[in-house]
DNA sequence: AGGAGTTTGTGAACGGGAGAACAAAACGAG
DNA sequence: CTCGTTTTGTTCTCCCGTTCACAAACTCCT
């Protein structure tokens, strides 16, 4: 967040930023924010603040977005799909090498530019062009069994779309991304309101 | 998460399980998993453990699942191609009624039964389905000027997948999603494992 | 009926993140 | 050179979520 907020900023020509306004920039409290940054080491100059490109190059060497990370994604529905194209992931130093589904009847298609391959394949994907971030973007039954196969072939991370719980071995990293209970969240705090409009719930 | 399992688990035709079982279904310790309960009311059987069907219901209450909610998204770039056609909000009841962007070329489209409208709609949308979530896919320079008319037009719960900070008044919730700062924790503990395989980093 | 075995609900301890506050350091003016 | 101002880096404190541990409560078997 914080590398997101440097780029922000060296994009309007910022040269020289304090912790007050990174942070408010990037939405957190400074004393937090110079904590975070404490962390990597001591990039500020008292009584002047931080160097945007000096910062932004110093956060993006030690949390790796200097590499250029290959990734593929198994699952190629509606989410899949989308996850193919999204720019953000290109943008951010990741480069998506193969799309893998099981049904083979998408093996026709063409997203994004790139062939909908078996996922049979994976293991001959994974080792050719040395991937180790997966992402799973099938229906919950097949994730676990998808994380199973991705690990086999050697991926040690996984971004996980689909709504269940996966078991991995020890030293492979698991993210999770609940679309919809991050809507769950909201609709709940939005009863909350309905039903004791203004004041605290007591019963 | 909670509610989640507990499907799965009525599914399988389980009727009743501990908070051990439902714990190790839902990935979380049992002892949390039963506080977290206990906020909600005594729902278990001391000896027994938890009626699946009940608990089920109780849960969905409490969190509002048990409404209908109307949803508008903005922005049908990818993600909101990907968003309206998402199976998993439909089933975990939400309703998407309207599809906006402001770019007109798009407005021709028909996505996942819906007409693509014009961003200028909004309001009457909002009053007429009486809408309070939206989300944002928008690119990160649009979002908050989409966030702003949003709560004009009495929209009172966000969720954000543009990678910016939204500010909204008091009363709003807000929740942000960004799929590629997901990868980028990724990218960082891998290599923080190539970087130091096996041992703590010490510089 | 009574005791043994389970399992919930909750009080107490632990750990860690977040904010307030302050000392150290850099810069500029006189 | 010295003093005042600004801003970082860090310590201290507070607070909240998580986990442990145990009493209360329920079932089953004898």
């Amino acid at each position: 967040m914080y590398l997101r907020a440097l780029i922000g900023l060296a994009e309007d020509g910022t040269t020289t930023c304090s912790s007050e306004e990174l942070a408010a920039t990037a939405g957190v409290n400074s004393a937090k924010l110079r904590k975070d940054l404490s962390y990597l080491g001591s990039y500020g100059t008292r009584g002047v603040g931080y160097d945007v490109e000096y910062l932004r190059y110093q956060i993006a060497r030690e949390i790796g977005v200097t590499h250029d990370w290959p990734v593929v994604i198994v699952g190629i529905g509606n989410l899949g799909h989308a996850l193919a194209n999204y720019s953000g992931f290109r943008s951010r130093g990741f480069r998506v090498v193969a799309l893998l589904d099981a049904d083979p009847t998408r093996h026709d298609e063409v997203v994004a530019g790139l062939d909908v391959r078996s996922f049979e394949d994976l293991e001959s994907i994974v080792s050719d062009n040395d991937v180790s971030i997966g992402v799973i973007a099938t229906p919950a039954v097949a994730a676990q069994a998808v994380a199973d196969r991705m690990v086999a072939a050697g991926i040690t991370s996984i971004l996980n779309f689909a709504p269940s719980v996966l078991a991995v071995p020890e030293g492979v990293g698991v993210r999770k991304v609940d679309l919809s209970i991050e809507l769950q969240i909201l609709a709940y705090h939005e009863q909350r309101k309905a039903v004791a409009p203004g004041s605290e719930d007591a019963s």
